[in-house]
DNA sequence: CTCTCACA
DNA sequence: TGTGAGAGG
């Protein structure tokens, strides 16, 4: 997996890439966010002594603590979040990219647990390992997701590849992953860290495809050979290849293509590829993902009113939750998601003048400006009277 | 994971 | 104002 070196050769090699700074910068903004993925994350973190939150009948509840908080937590910043569900698994070209995939998949949960060893924590090693996210997660979540008023779309396929459409079209200003290969399905940006900043210390990151590019000097197609050549969702890594010598490779060499000729011909045999290694067919899946265009009406989304009785109908009395707590919830939504309606406007954050002369200063034009609007509406009202008591007829 | 509340 | 422990369902 790729995402750790990924990141380091871009810090490296494209610094000017990656943008770190305040949740507070990117109030206005629409992102969209992975929702199969979130939920996997709250499926393992949302947990009290080792057990998953559950209501009285023994019903799941973690993932939807997690993404009504976060969700709260996201649009109390003013951030306008859109959710992408994964649909069917990704049809794969070749049998032996299948395989591997599967259990690329299956391997990912046994490496939670192979992580754990040794310590004590057995029953915790058990129920992560046990952790898959279902039919009914995706449901009860698409469910809540309504109920606050917050979009949703399912993808085709893959939520990221989706995800980078949107964003690539404008329909949002970011994907919003922490996965490092979202960058490889073509979103213009990344943003990484979207949900801790503020309550950890650490900033949130905006990366910037084309600058990644322009960093490393490569053309799309070599930045998704070399994030291929670190090992991919879908393909092994290259024994022995590393983020130095990936990024020397695809210098060299130029694609995978030059790269496998070169490894095979290479009679000091310093590399090995794996037995099959269909890298072309792992490349497609980046270029020629299956999604939906952004003028596909299913892509159409909007950000309605919360509608408190039915959250508290389902957090509340289906689920156990806090009143209190849904409703206050239900509250910030309604408040936040109204005040956001208006668009992102620069200079939003200008302070207001402190010294008491430019107070005052800053009064008075208001008041000029209250002034002004109130002559308008004056004026309007007359235009108006004028208008009703000769009501037109002519033309 | 996120919230809350107690305590420096 | 900030941090840590503990609850949440």
């Amino acid at each position: 997996m790729g995402i750790k070196q990924l990141f380091s050769i871009i810090k490296e090699e494209a610094p000017d890439a990656i943008k770190e700074g305040e949740i507070k910068a990117q109030f206005g903004r629409k992102v969209a966010i992975d929702a199969s993925m979130s939920i996997y994350s709250f499926l393992i973190a949302v947990r009290s002594d080792g057990q998953q939150l559950m209501n009285e009948s023994g019903e799941t509840t973690s993932h939807l603590m997690g993404m009504f908080y976060r969700t709260l937590r996201i649009v109390d910043n003013g951030i306008k979040p859109l959710y992408v569900f994964d649909g069917a698994p990704p049809k794969l070209k070749s049998g032996e990219l299948a395989r591997r995939y599967q259990r690329k998949q299956e391997a990912t949960e046994g490496l939670e647990e192979a992580k754990e060893t040794g310590t004590a924590e057995d029953v915790e090693k058990f129920s992560r390992r046990t952790v898959r996210v279902t039919k009914e997660h995706n449901a009860e979540c698409q469910r809540l997701l309504k109920l606050m008023g917050v979009p949703y779309l399912i993808a085709p396929t893959e939520a990221e590849a989706q995800c980078a459409v949107l964003a690539r079209a404008g329909k949002v200003y970011a994907a919003a992953s922490e996965d490092m290969d979202t960058l490889c399905f073509n979103t213009p940006i990344l943003l990484r860290h979207l949900t801790f900043s503020e309550q950890r210390k650490e900033p949130i990151q905006e990366i910037h495809l084309d600058k990644v590019l322009e960093g490393l000097n490569m053309d799309r197609k070599q930045f998704v050979d070399l994030c291929i050549l670190l090992g991919c969702d879908y393909l092994d890594p290259v024994p022995k290849v590393g983020p130095h010598t990936a990024l020397k490779l695809i210098r060299e060499h130029g694609s995978l293509e030059k790269i496998v000729e070169f490894i095979e011909s290479d009679k000091k045999g310093k590399y090995t590829l794996p037995d099959d290694w269909p890298f072309a067919d792992a490349r497609d899946l980046f270029f020629q993902p299956d999604v939906r265009t952004a003028e596909d009406p299913l892509c159409d989304f909007k950000w309605e009113k919360p509608d408190i009785e039915g959250l508290v109908q389902f957090l509340v009395t289906e689920k156990g939750f806090s009143e209190e707590r849904v409703r206050s919830g239900a509250t910030r939504l309604e408040k936040n998601l109204k005040s956001s309606q208006q668009s992102r406007l620069e200079g939003f954050f200008k302070p207001v003048p402190k010294t008491e002369a430019e107070q005052k200063a800053h009064k008075r034009k208001l008041e000029e400006k209250n002034e002004e609007a109130k002559k308008k509406r004056k004026e309007d009202k007359k235009e108006k009277a004028k208008a009703k008591a000769k009501p037109r007829g002519a033309n």
